[in-house]
DNA sequence: TCTGGGGTCCTAGGACCC
DNA sequence: TCTGGGGTCCTAGGACCC
């Protein structure tokens, strides 16, 4: 059957939604309409560009550089801090427009969905007609407005998304790719990063075409299966379904953060291991999952990181003993430098829905397990704060360590 | 070019088994 | 004891995405 799908990306999402937030609150200046600049916050070490207007790209403002690289390209950038909890009701109400075409939509990310409208020509007709009316209720009902790409697969329908923004609708049907894709330079190719566009261009390729025109025996012996996809890629050839996912099926749950100031003992890096613990093991209970390895990892003050796993007997989705285990991870990792980052990492999940016991531990799972539903349903009711540890009083760690940098942040909201 | 946080997948080396 | 080979599991690290 003939495939039919629609890529909605959101132009500039954070910036744009903050931007839309701020004039329905009878705020004069649009963000979008000046040198602006969504970032963390420099005092506690997050002082990175997430999102940029269109005017400061204009500058040469890049999403992940210092907010003082990017004062220095553009002394007057307006720099406004992330409000997470609005993005998630943003993204959601523009879910909920999207559900209205059609129910097979994959939420790629907060800001990126795939619709599926194979076989639905007599429903909706012109495909042009139907994006036009998708991209005018958005702008018309949430304040924002999206480039929606259209193709017969997933990847050409993203590729053709990111072609001319803002606001507009592009095709890439593979008659066109040709003339639309191969001119450009092979790192707009998804899944062409920094180091895979270094190795090409060592093999003289630059552009999409250059790479579909070359021998893909080539490619797959220099870069693996990699080049293989790559190569792929460039020719259009893609298959994967648009398929709804559902948390269910994660493989894995982490926590990191950056912390305010370096961390010279084990004393408070452990309790930040806590912090981080608490985090996961309540995402992963959330998911209905346990899991079977647990790593860490550490960013010392030089900037190098170094991380390490242990698979361990039984599954579990206890904090006390993600926590464990965590800690036993950094004691055998640390090498003494004072830390500037960690990170707590869950994976190989399998279902929480059976039985956990182990003649060799000691400890009672039955009264961990209480303890964990009972502080997490605190916790969905009142916030992440209501409920702490006792360790974490007075430490200048918060009871739950997020990358939200906000200690009220409802958790799990709707999204995801 | 040195900064965030949340993910996924792949690869390579070592241990261990047959 | 040495040499050869195949398979699986575990772990560290890299690369990519948003």
């Amino acid at each position: 059957m003939e495939r039919l799908i629609f890529h909605i990306d959101v132009n500039s999402a954070y910036l744009s939604w903050e931007a839309a937030f701020r004039l329905q609150h009878g705020e004069e200046l649009d963000l979008r309409d000046i040198p602006s600049a969504v970032g963390g916050d420099e005092a506690s070490r997050h002082g990175i560009v997430l999102t940029k207007s269109i005017p400061a790209k204009k500058y040469g403002i890049r999403t992940g550089e210092t907010l003082y690289q990017a004062r220095a390209k553009c002394p007057e950038l307006v720099v406004v801090p992330p409000r997470y909890w609005i993005y998630m009701q943003c993204s959601q109400a523009m879910h909920e427009i999207l559900m209205e075409y059609t129910p097979r939509i994959q939420r790629f990310s907060v800001d990126e969905s795939f619709l599926d409208f194979s076989g639905m020509k007599n429903l909706y007709g012109d495909h042009m007609t139907l994006a036009e009316a998708i991209k005018e209720r958005i702008k018309k009902e949430l304040g924002f407005t999206v480039n929606i790409g259209i193709s017969e697969n997933k990847l050409l329908a993203k590729v053709a998304s990111d072609l001319k923004k803002p606001d507009r609708i592009h095709t890439l049907f593979p008659e066109e790719i040709e003339k639309k894709m191969w001119p450009l330079p092979v790192e707009d190719l998804f899944m062409v990063g920094r180091a895979t566009s270094t190795k090409l261009h060592n093999m003289n390729i630059y552009t999409i075409g250059e790479l579909a025109k070359f021998d893909p025996e080539l490619l797959r012996y220099k870069m693996k299966s990699h080049g293989e996809l790559i190569w792929r890629y460039a020719n259009g050839i893609e298959g994967s379904d648009v398929r709804k996912s559902n948390h269910m099926e994660m493989k894995g749950v982490g926590n990191s953060t950056t912390t305010a100031f370096d961390l010279e003992d084990r004393e408070t890096a452990c309790r930040l291991l806590l912090s981080l613990c608490e985090t996961v093991g309540m995402r992963l209970r959330y998911s209905g999952n346990c899991c079977r390895v647990i790593s860490i990892s550490i960013r010392d003050n030089s900037l190098a990181t170094c991380g390490m796993q242990k698979k361990i007997d039984v599954a579990t989705d206890s904090t006390r003993k993600i926590h464990e285990t965590a800690c036993s991870l950094f004691d055998r990792l640390w090498k003494g430098r004072p830390i500037r980052h960690m990170g707590v990492q869950v994976t190989e999940l399998c279902s929480g829905d059976f039985f956990q016991f182990s003649m060799l531990d000691s400890f009672d799972y039955e009264k961990d397990k209480k303890l964990n539903r009972a502080i997490d349903e605190i916790r969905l009711a009142h916030g992440a704060k209501a409920v702490m540890r006792s360790s974490l009083l007075h430490s200048g760690l918060s009871a739950m360590s997020g990358g939200v940098g906000e200690e009220d942040y409802p958790l799990m909201s709707s999204i995801l």
